[in-house]
DNA sequence: CGACTAAACGTTAGTGACTAACATCCAAGG
DNA sequence: CCTTGGATGTTAGTCACTAACGTTTAGTCG
């Protein structure tokens, strides 16, 4: 691994530690670079802002690129959620640990809760793209992708504040399940 | 009007001036206050933060009552969508125009999306909270909340964005409209 | 080994949002 | 007139984030 690899990780393993121990809001970016043995300039030359450190999914390329592979015959609820699922069904047992902490972190701050719907919106806009792709009209592709979106985040907030969760995979695909059961079948 | 009052007024209509004429990055707090005749500290004691200026709606709370008033033997999808029309009905031309503004305004900063993302997810609680005291499940009621506000959002950036929009109210009943004929009917 | 080069990092100085503490002004009411 | 409370100003500070430029480190090639 290359030192600035190293480096990296050091600063967001002792961040998000930190974060855990006192808060997002109690912890400096200064303190954080410190605590990691570099200057503040090091930690902005890998993480473009604090909230970053948190958050720096490459999950939502991801899932636009299987939402839109699924079989176009298929009806956009469909599509979307087989994409997300098959998206899901990578996740194993360090990744469910890690989103966990971080889901559990991001709840607990006005500022990360800010960051998490910036992320969801994106993961929207990114299904929406997909979806538009293989003929479903703008309106449709938003209405879907926010009534999936809707269920993905309530499931993951529940299971994440779980005391002995299951399988993130397993959870959220019984709630996309539900979903379907519950009448929205556009 | 208080004095108080008028201050309030003249930051408010300044500030939107200058984010129109220079976008909201290219604005200081200190150019607004001054421009307005008064010190950053009195900007700051009428609004918590630079972006507060351009939303302030009390729009929220409403939208919620009007949801839990609906006749609790309706489905909860539509609960929530005669709640929200019941809302827009409310707006004359002289709120249309000003909220066209803002949301223009907002499309184009990052800094402002973030912020109506803010706002629609508080929207989205108070719904879900509203569908929830008439017997609602947790989950329907997100996904029912999540698929009307991704349509909601969708019709107005799309009617903030056309030349010569005609009535929001209208247009957004429209919308809804649609997504109840899409086949969503929880 | 020693010089060279590029990536990684540090220092310094600055901007701008936002806050706290304290001082001042100004419009009523007594 | 004078007092009192609300509105405002001043000052000084914290913190996220950026730009410019200097320094170190790691690997490479002669």
């Amino acid at each position: 691994m290359k030192r600035s690899e190293q480096t990296r990780d050091r600063l967001q393993s002792v961040a998000i530690q930190l974060f855990e121990e006192r808060g997002f809001d109690g912890v400096t970016v200064e303190e954080i670079a410190h605590q990691a043995g570099v200057s503040h300039m090091t930690f902005y030359r890998h993480f473009p802002t604090k909230e970053s450190v948190v958050f720096d999914d490459p999950f939502d390329p991801m899932i636009g690129e299987l939402v839109a592979a699924q079989d176009k015959s298929l009806i956009a609820f469909e599509r979307t959620r087989r994409g997300i699922v098959a998206g899901l069904s990578m996740l194993d047992a360090d990744d469910d640990h890690d989103i966990r902490r971080r889901v559990r972190l991001a709840t607990g701050s006005s500022t990360l809760r800010a960051r998490i719907l910036e992320n969801n919106h994106r993961t929207e806009d990114v299904i929406v793209q997909a979806l538009q792709l293989n003929g479903t009209s703008a309106m449709e592709a938003r209405v879907v992708a926010g009534a999936i979106l809707g269920a993905v985040t309530s499931a993951l907030i529940d299971w994440s504040g779980r005391e002995s969760p299951g399988y993130l995979h397993q959870y959220l695909t019984e709630a996309l399940g539900v979903l379907g059961a519950v009448g929205i079948d556009v």
